[in-house]
RNA sequence: GCCGUCAUAGCUCAGUGGCAGAGCGCCUGUCUUGUAAACAGGAAGUCGUGAGUUCAACCCUCACUGGCGGCUCCA
């Protein structure tokens, strides 16, 4: 990968120009349609149409070949300045260009009227062929430079998108393209969008029977499965067991809390459109949990500390129930209750950047033993222009430096992002990428002088004066439920052992086999190992494809010869077929392929 | 929530304005198999829900529900 920027590319300014050779092809096709913007963007590019009509697929067509005439017609892209007047001459039948041409003359200002770009006082428009658009460029000089079979606008299929990102305003008809230097890249693009329908964790999770969603229980609202439950609940167990080896203390609490403790933690005005409508007790509201810190708060609250006691680490796999609108659920990895495996620390401000580090190390220790060892940090700070936040300017800056400070001392890759932060304190987020190159935000650490100020935490001091603890929020996996659901698509069904809801099942060849294939099964299941022993009426053949298909990591074939030698005959889910091995090797190599977390499933 | 699109057996999917289809799975029987699909028979559907058009609707129209692709949002 070179250090080049995607904006100074040959690839850039190719996407870019069938964006406007797009445009071209759709006015063509759909005179009255005013066009709106249409940028490069990762793997391709995209424009937003106002359109008479929906878009079919037979338009699509046709605007692609027109498309490809368009290239083969070896035309120049040429550049011309024009003042805001002939720019306003040129685009007079295209109100969405007269609204970008009066942003740029009175210079851009963000949501908060602040000024981004100083006023333009002349204009660029690119021309090709008959199609003129107001654009900064930069083009490719020639048609000629875009090869006509390395780009596709069917891969994608046409979205709705709001005029400026808006959903207040205009409904445009976006058009996505992808586009490449050759035919090659573009195939190669295609297989990866393949690749990632076959990981993708709805499909995966029928298929190993994970998990369901089910529309009478409710939109957003997932069915762990017998499979899947098992899976999770390996994750849960072994981040239990690793953090009560760092000094953490296991706490419960329920679903639902008195309004008044979300009001006195802020959650309630802030995130109100994202919660559920409080339920009426006795008189009294109730909300259904949307986090778990203010009841672990309680919990510190419940008695006098001492700087003796702290860090104080409270801990709990905590269900949590938040409103999200319906378009934006998808499968596990946007829900609307989930699990957090949350923890609130409780330290002294002398020991916050020690203990921010530990936690740090924590969740980048829980990452790499599963195997996603690319990720970055991202720094969260508060948008200083923003009314969002609650807290005072002071602590905002001291858990900012905190955080910021920490990740430079571990030297983690990261980068500061404004307005990324929580309403009570600035965070870092772990971004992972997976195999196939996708990010996901997953982990995530916060520092927090606020809600113990909102609810006026104590701790008794050295020299017996009452001091304020800073909070430190924590969460490695995030959800539980999206972070199965990346598991899922990160291993493409093919969980290390350790994982696998079922580890090996044992295939009698005839039905004489099945007294010892019961016999190899129960002396694996003594081991600690989920196995099942097959003794179905059916054919060898058809265990073993079915088997194979759930991603088993061993399949154990036993018949006459493994009976007189007692061996089990191991068959990988890779289709490596390992041979007769005596039992007792097998289960001396699966133990402690399990037990060290292997991502291997062979010696 | 908004735009687009889709909904036929448990699953994957054909199909036509005039009697509802296939493969896999499931059930029954036969077969008894050394590494990815044995053979035969059978059950299984209010064609997502509700209206409308029509002599007649799974098919055409509208609304709703749910899925999917985006947008917006995401503690």
């Amino acid at each position: 990968m070179s250090n080049q920027r995607y904006e100074d590319t040959q690839l850039y300014r190719i996407r870019h120009s069938l964006a406007h050779i797009m445009a071209q092809a759709v006015l063509e096709r759909f005179p009255e349609a005013h066009i709106a913007i249409g940028p490069p963007i990762e793997d391709g590019f995209y424009y937003d149409f106002e359109l008479p009509e929906a878009i079919t697929d037979e338009d699509l067509k046709a605007i692609e070949v027109r498309m490809k005439k368009i290239i083969s017609g070896k035309h120049a892209f040429n550049v011309r300045e024009v003042t805001p007047e002939e720019a306003r001459e040129v685009f007079a039948k295209q109100p969405y260009k007269l609204e970008l041409i009066n942003d740029l003359v009175e210079g851009r200002v963000d949501d908060n009227g602040n000024k981004i770009a100083e006023p333009a006082s002349s204009l660029t428009i690119y021309t090709q062929d008959k199609f003129t658009d107001l654009c900064r460029g930069p083009h490719v000089a020639n048609t000629s430079e875009i090869n006509a079979n390395a780009f596709s606008i069917r891969v994608r299929p046409p979205a709705g998108a709001y005029w400026r990102g808006d959903e207040k305003r205009q409904q445009l008809t976006r058009l996505y393209g992808t586009g490449w230097e050759t035919p090659e890249q573009l195939q190669e693009h295609i297989h990866r969008l393949e690749e990632a329908r076959r990981r993708d964790h709805r499909v995966l999770g029928e298929k190993l029977e994970l998990f369901i969603i089910s529309p009478l229980v409710g939109k957003g609202l997932p069915l762990w499965l017998p499979n899947g439950a098992i899976l999770r609940d390996t994750l849960e167990r072994w981040l239990r067991g690793v953090q009560v080896d760092n000094g953490y203390l296991p706490v419960v609490t329920p679903h639902i809390g008195n309004l008044n403790l979300y009001k006195t933690s802020g959650h309630y005005p802030y995130y109100k459109d994202s919660q559920y409508t409080p339920i009426d007790v006795d008189g009294e509201e109730y909300m259904l949990k949307p986090m778990n810190c203010p009841h672990h708060i309680m919990i510190y609250k419940s008695a006098m500390r001492s700087y003796k006691e702290l860090p104080i680490r409270y801990a709990e796999f905590g269900t949590v129930y938040r409103y999200e609108q319906s378009g934006e659920l998808t499968g596990l990895t946007r829900v609307r209750g989930f699990t957090v495996d949350d923890a609130h620390l409780f330290v002294t401000p002398e020991q916050l950047l020690e203990e921010f580090k530990t936690v740090v190390k924590l969740v980048q220790f829980v990452f790499e033993s599963l195997g996603l060892s690319d990720f970055r940090a991202r720094v969260g700070i508060r948008d200083p222009k923003s009314d969002k936040y609650v807290g005072d300017d002071a602590a905002w800056e001291q858990a900012s430096s905190a955080i910021i400070q920490a990740v430079q001392e571990l030297g983690l890759p990261y980068n500061v992002e404004e307005g990324e932060a929580a309403f009570y304190g600035p965070k870092l987020d772990f971004i992972v990428r997976d195999v196939l190159g996708r990010s996901w935000q997953l982990g995530t650490v916060k520092v927090d002088y606020n809600l113990p100020e909102r609810f006026e935490l104590e701790y008794v001091d050295a020299d017996n004066s009452r001091k304020r603890p800073v909070m430190i929020h924590r969460a490695p996996f995030g959800s539980m439920e999206r972070f199965t659901g990346i598991l899922i698509e990160h291993f493409a069904g093919q969980f290390p052992a350790w994982l696998a809801p079922v580890q090996a099942v044992v295939i009698p060849i005839r039905p004489e086999h099945d007294n010892y294939a019961q016999q190899v099964q129960a002396h694996l299941k003594a081991q600690g190992m989920r196995v099942n022993a097959d003794l179905r009426d059916k054919n060898m053949r058809n265990k073993i494809k079915e088997h194979r298909q759930m991603s088993i990591p061993w399949l154990l074939i036993v018949g006459d010869k493994d009976i007189e030698n007692n061996t089990v005959s191991v068959r990988l889910r890779t289709d490596e077929d390992l041979g007769a091995i005596p039992l007792a090797d097998f289960t001396t190599l699966a133990k402690s392929l399990i037990e060290s977390h292997s991502m291997e499933i062979k010696a």
